[in-house]
RNA sequence: GCCGAAAUAGCUCAAUUGGUAGAGCAACUGAUUUGUAAUCAGUAGGUUACGGGUUCAAGUCCUGUUUUCGGCACCA
């Protein structure tokens, strides 16, 4: 995907393109006022206040209509400076230009950009004229709230892009429809992964057999690699007393946004929303040692969480998800060096997965913000200060982002691009000087005085859910071998004749941990390859005379054309090595 | 939650201005016995998401709820 605020000649026919729009709604809607339009990754928008009306999908057409033919008119698009009085006087009938007029630094340069017959307030640039804003296209429109706020009116955003030639155009619009074949949604239930029910509940999916075979495989393959690095797993239940919250201060920053409380007898109980407080409880289950810190407690666990309706989106933003946390208890002097391994694990998986970070973010509280962020400036500095520390120690580049960080402490995201453009944090790791105080955790240091440790909570795959959402639309679909819910299918060429031999094979396979499939049934060839394929089964056996006459496995790979065969031995050999490799497609 | 749009057979979709709910695939039955992306014929499949209303008549119009989709806000 074309990243049009990275391109400077696009951002400004984008931007430019943003002023043709708004020119076009206010020919057809003349009461229209207008608030900002800038520049997006993926091209402009506008926000524009119709009052009653409301400007429809099907009402883009006519919009592009009415910009194409301004275009044609061809107006030159002029510049014109303004002092604050002039732009204010220029402005007066327009609230929210007059908004923003108010908000600019005194002496702030302020210009205005003329085309034909529409002026509007603009620090531009712009390109010369209207007449090159011909390759753009409409994308949808939507309610957004007035600058972000949801205590706000709602305003109307049309969304658009513009491109300098019509082949640029038609390959983006090909790829935004290329991006609906890769939904997750849409392949798993495709592949048979996950479905939903509204009896179940909104953000409940239910998984298939496919898709909890992969989610199996994805936690055995984290364990494993957890366990190698001395962690303890842990089972806790994903519920507890309300109280629990109250001591650990999630409740006063998220009840309202958990499944509400239960009671009974007396108590009451909610169903968890993190496993903090829980692992919190195991670690000090016991007296520790300075000695035998750090302790790492690693748990797949389901959490439940209240997630706003409208935020529900397939596995990849769900009301109960399983997350692959963990929680390590170090010593101040340990942090650097747990962290470098945290890092190390992160980037450890992605090369597994043929993934990249897009780039690692710091997310730092917002200090002015008392109402989110605990509230203690000297917490804060130091753990800011540590983490900026530990990251510039280890050579990491970041971005540093303000209000971005937990209520409890700040964070290393680190940020990917999912395959239909969509930036998404999937794995994190995050510092926290609060719990242990909150909890009163200790160690026994070697003079025998008890002294607090610090708490690294870290997330690697994230949720398991959004995992596979994020692979789903990666492959396509089309998993590597060592994660595919089928590896093999075997298609005997004539149920009849080649039964018993692929029967033979399937044992055999069956024996080695092959994940295969025998597919006897009374169906032509090429029907039975035709599903194999959409089912995007990676290894597709064809047996007939040839193979069982000599001991051998045809073999298709998905989306592949040729045929290969090998010795059933060999076959064997290659798949395996292929699985323990992990190999990506 | 907010602003919009949508919901028809297991799946993908049809159904003039309100006037008998259809097709392909899948399923089932039978025929066919096949060397790399769909063999043929037949059968069955629906309170048109759910509830209320308008009308002689509602898949279609109005209304409430649920779910889905595009954004916004949110994301410990």
């Amino acid at each position: 995907m074309k990243n049009i605020k990275e391109d400077e000649k696009l951002s400004i026919m984008n931007h430019s393109c943003a002023h043709l729009l708004a020119q076009a709604v206010k020919h057809l809607y003349p009461h229209a006022l207008f608030w900002v339009g800038p520049v997006i990754e993926e091209g402009f928008y506008y926000d524009i206040d119709l009052g009653e009306d409301v400007i429809k999908e099907d009402d883009l057409v006519k919009i592009e209509q009415e910009m194409k033919k301004i275009s044609k008119d061809g107006k030159r698009i002029v510049r014109e400076e303004l002092t604050k009085v002039e732009a204010l006087e220029k402005f007066k009938s327009d609230p929210y230009k007059l908004d923003l007029i108010n908000n600019m630094e005194e002496g702030t340069l302020i210009t205005c950009y003329t085309q034909g017959d529409f002026t509007d307030l603009c620090r531009g640039p712009h390109i010369e004229t209207v007449k090159d804003l011909r390759n753009f296209k409409l994308l949808k429109v939507s309610g957004a709230y007035f600058k972000g706020d949801s205590k706000n009116k709602v305003l109307q955003r049309v969304y658009g892009i513009c491109f300098d030639n019509d082949t640029e155009l038609n390959s983006h619009l090909e790829w935004l429809e290329d991006c609906k074949g890769r939904d997750h949604r849409k392949l798993g239930k495709e592949l048979g992964i996950f479905m939903s029910h509204e009896l179940v509940g909104l953000g409940l999916p239910l998984w298939l057999p496919n898709g909890a075979k992969v989610f199996d495989l994805l936690q055995a393959y984290i364990r494993e690699k957890e366990e190698s690095l001395g962690y303890l797993h842990v089972h806790t239940p994903c519920m507890a007393t309300s109280e629990l919250y109250k001591v650990s201060g999630h409740w006063d920053h998220y009840k309202d946004d958990m499944f509400p409380l239960m009671e009974r007898d007396g108590e009451e109980f909610v169903l968890r929303p993190m496993n903090c407080p829980h692992h919190m409880l195991i670690y000090k289950n016991e007296l520790h040692s300075y000695r035998n810190l750090p302790i790492r407690i690693g748990e797949l666990a389901h959490d439940y969480r209240f997630e706003a309706s409208g935020a529900v989106c397939g596995i990849e933003r769900v009301r109960t998800f399983c997350q692959n946390d963990a929680h390590l208890y170090v010593r101040p002097d340990q942090i650097g060096e747990e962290f470098a391994a945290v890092v190390a694990l992160i980037q450890d998986v992605y090369n597994d997965f043929g993934m990249e970070a897009e780039y690692y973010r710091l997310s730092l509280r917002d200090p002015s913000d008392k109402e989110k962020y605990f509230d203690d400036d000297e917490m804060w500095n130091k753990a800011e200060n540590t983490l900026r520390a530990v990251l510039d120690t280890l050579g990491i580049k970041y971005v540093e982002a303000i209000g971005e960080a937990a209520f409890y402490g700040p964070k290393l995201d680190v940020q990917i691009k999912s395959a239909i453009g969509h930036e998404l944090t999937l794995s994190t790791c995050q510092l926290d000087f609060l719990a242990p105080e909150r909890f009163d955790l200790t160690y026994v240091d070697e003079s025998g005085e008890k002294k607090r440790p610090v708490v690294l909570h870290r997330a690697i795959l994230g949720s398991i859910d959004r995992f596979i959402a994020y692979l789903l639309e990666k492959t396509k679909g089309a998993l590597p071998v060592w994660l595919a819910p089928t590896q093999v299918n075997i298609i005997p060429v004539n149920i009849e004749y080649h039964r018993e031999y692929a029967k033979e094979i399937y044992e055999l396979l069956r024996n080695n941990h092959i994940r295969v499939e025998l597919d006897d049934r009374n169906e032509k060839l090429g029907y039975r390859m035709r599903e194999s394929q959409t089912r995007k089964i990676p290894y597709t056996l064809i047996l007939g005379d040839r193979e069982r006459d000599n001991g051998e496995v045809s073999y298709r790979l998905h989306g592949k054309e040729e045929t290969i065969t090998l010795g059933i031995d060999e076959f064997i050999k290659y798949i395996d090595i292929e699985i323990k490799a992990k190999k990506n497609n």
